[in-house]
DNA sequence: AATATTTGTTAGTCTTGTCTAACTTTTATA
DNA sequence: TATAAAAGTTAGACAAGACTAACAAATATT
């Protein structure tokens, strides 16, 4: 199991694209955008992963991960969502700050040291996002995820956790107000460019399609 | 201060080698040598390194840190020595366990981390070895430092910290009983090999005058 | 079905950091 | 002080992982 840093970023790039893409397949292009390397890179790359035995793939074809690659990626997800709990409940880090520095704690090779985090942490089971955290091992499920954006007016909800998790937008999201478990109304949903008029916390903002397709809600 | 881990290594290295040689010269072999490389490389990379600006070196010439270099070098030794910390004291971590962990942890860019963990840790003024900890302005002063290899028959002191913390040799420490603060009495010295008889703890040891070299001790 | 567009691959280059082998400079020693 | 030993450097090769440009395959569109 001892895999480099940058083998780590693809199989979890991998592992999160065919999981949060309708069709359940990531493509070269997709996953170079995601990586922010260039669809060559990813292409050379895949063949790597595919001797190391890390993921099923035919060229032009159908990408898979393996059993191996599979368990390398929950792992990382699991260890990302523990740093995160602990940046934010211990050390002061707020929601839109977190990510980055987890990114880089998540790649601490260390079995020793999530058992014990995950102990100091009380054994967790979602991150500050509102994400579920992979249990030691590796089992969770995905939540059968619903944006703001599917919803229709009047509808009422809790917000769950955010799909785009650039610092950027967190920011945005931090901003107008908006914080795990806020409750919100549909109070306006325009045909003409899909924006929505969208109440909570006793206030009323209007949010651009886009913005509504990154945010994670349950019905209520 | 966008540096990559591995420039942190080497300016870390040449750091603790000017510190802890006697006439405080760092020489390409002996960086290869602590390391694990070979001359060749160290003597590449230390033309890279003067071009960064982060030492000052001349061919065959004397190797020093510049001031920009000289506190990447310690502020890695600080993340190093509080991260150790946190190991030890929150996470179960024994003495021997922590360094490897530690050196990759100390990698991590983001200065929110370090000002928070340090807080976090209630400012801690020392590790768990019992070596300083470099404040965030990155003061701190260097214990002269005995080793237990330079007393005499009869003589007394407490262990301070060590020297080698290769896990190898803190296991080696921990086995036989030596812990932070021991109090040691020098009950023979062998000419012939250098090596002596030491209490501690209501027992002897036999130890090598290599063992001796380094364990940092202060008389009492 | 023919063609255009999108998606993916290959070939060849570059950079970084490593290595070995051969060579040079400095230091120690006889 | 001449020479041997140690310390340090250079040249050239290699591997990894990135890139661009050119090409090939698959999919969509008329």
């Amino acid at each position: 199991m001892d895999v480099t840093k940058n083998i780590e970023d693809y199989l979890k790039a991998i592992f999160y694209i065919i999981n949060e893409s309708k069709n359940g397949k990531a493509g070269t292009n997709q996953l170079a955008d995601y990586l922010n390397l260039s669809p060559a890179s990813v292409s050379s790359m895949l063949r790597k992963l595919k001797e190391k035995k890390l993921v099923t793939y035919e060229k032009y074809g159908k990408l898979e991960l393996t059993q191996n690659g599979h368990e390398i990626a929950v792992q990382l997800v699991r260890k990302h969502r523990l740093w995160e709990t602990f940046l934010c409940e211990q050390l002061n880090f707020s929601w839109d700050e977190v990510h980055e520095v987890a990114h880089q704690l998540e790649h601490i090779q260390s079995s020793k040291l999530i058992i014990e985090l995950d102990k100091f942490l009380g054994h967790p089971k979602f991150d500050p996002h509102g994400d579920v955290i992979p249990d030691e091992k590796g089992n969770f499920k995905f939540r059968s995820k619903i944006t703001l954006s599917e919803l229709k007016k009047g509808d009422l909800c809790r917000l769950i956790s955010v799909k785009d998790s650039s610092a950027v937008f967190l920011k945005y999201v931090t901003q107008i107000g908006l914080a795990l478990s806020s409750e919100i109304e549909i109070k306006e949903l325009r045909e003409f460019d899909n924006s929505m008029l969208i109440s909570f916390n006793e206030k009323t903002e209007n949010i651009s399609n886009k913005f509504a397709e990154n945010i994670y809600i349950e019905k209520v």
